[in-house]
DNA sequence: ACATATTTTTAGATTTGTCTAAATATTTTA
DNA sequence: TAAAATATTTAGACAAATCTAAAAATATGT
């Protein structure tokens, strides 16, 4: 499989809810930064090699196959991640654009040792599960920071947005993976909320607590 | 630069004894596994953009930028061989063919926290030198096993076939870099050689004896 | 030195992944 | 439900990297 199709394969894991959720081929071209031409043409190989179900006008959805090869495309980037930050000195800022590269090569040992030397951790850098050796992705049920009740308290483990400027303000603000957070408050008029960290006291808007993972 | 630009510029590199030496567009052909005119076409754009030294059936040379490429790519090939070996327990046999996909990652962060992250090695799995940051490559001053006279002891530091076949060979004769060689006898007819490496004496074929660099 | 062999280049084709512009299908809105 | 808006596909083009076959240049050998 060549590089590029990986990408693709990537995406449509990634905007599909569920496995038998279609894609649009509008949504593919915006996440992969292409025209939707060029999606259509791609999509048509791949389901050629049957790696997508694709009816013409009416989007795509991962084969078992397809499936298959987007987790372990995932589990390498996600490896490659934790290898960056653990072993490298890579904030969590600065590891995607790196792990886009590393994701794509080739070799079973290779990565199977990486996933050893690292102790075979559960999740990447930004609290995201890592598919272990046979694919099998177990998500933990969470729930974001915006839908919790006050006075609730939990532990706060991924991050929603994975930008580097949404991660820059978390460093800012030391907010970490791990960190317990309690819901002070919520405001009804803007959906903001006051929180506490440790003995520090935040005020946080609802565009932020949105995007934090708490369990 | 693609990768297969990249991979030009090393086969060059390889190739030229030195800087001024002009390789031919057949070697080039042989080195990448690839049709002489395909050479021929590569060479002209790596030209165009001032990597190359071209003048048409004359063969190619490295400019001093071209070369500086080239080095950078051999500087990740061997820093990922060190890794894969030290860190992840590949054999030296089993670390050229994923260092040929792991030297066209970009980053200078994560080769120089590499770098960082195996103490600065000096040298790769197979013995050869390991160009620095600045692109510096020290070649250390070596002579082939084959070479040297009855009675005289020295280090084995580095092997100039890198095939799978070979070091296979090294691998089950018990000869590793670091190992101190004795030459016991030399036969004219055939230019065998008889060794001794710790208490296990052994004979060498010409063609073996011809691929150790020693010290 | 000249005929022959070898090397290198050119010309033209192919594959992959992309693009633009235009045509067509689907969805939304009035 | 028909017009308008939006989404998707098709047609045709292009750049990169490769190939084959043929032409041209260089090297070799007597
Ligand atoms: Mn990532
Ligand atoms: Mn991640
Ligand atoms: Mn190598
Ligand atoms: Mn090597």
């Amino acid at each position: 499989m060549t590089q590029s199709e990986e990408n693709y394969l990537k995406a449509v894991f990634h905007l599909a809810g569920s496995q038998t959720d279609k894609v649009s081929t509008n949504a593919i071209a915006e996440c992969l930064q292409t025209k939707p031409s060029s999606v259509t043409d791609m999509v048509k190989k791949l389901s050629e090699k049957d790696l997508l179900h694709y009816k013409k006008y009416q989007g795509v959805s991962l084969t078992d196959e397809g499936s298959k090869r987007a987790l372990s495309v995932i589990r390498k980037h996600r490896l490659w991640e934790t290898f960056l930050v653990e072993k490298l000195n890579f904030s969590w800022d600065e590891v995607h654009e790196v792990a886009e590269q590393l994701e794509h090569i080739e070799s079973k040992k290779l990565i199977d040792q990486l996933d050893s030397f690292l102790g075979f951790p559960k999740v990447d850098p930004h609290g995201d599960p890592i598919p272990d050796k046979n694919g099998e992705l177990q998500e933990q049920h969470t729930r974001l920071l915006s839908v919790l009740p006050v006075n609730s308290s939990s532990i706060c483990v991924g991050v929603r947005d994975t930008s580097v400027s949404f991660l820059n303000y978390l460093d800012k603000n030391k907010i970490a993976l791990g960190d317990e957070i309690l819901v002070l408050g919520k405001e009804a008029f803007d959906d903001s909320i006051l929180i506490q960290i440790g003995e520090r006291k935040l005020h946080l808007s609802n565009r932020i607590a949105s995007n934090l993972f708490m369990k």
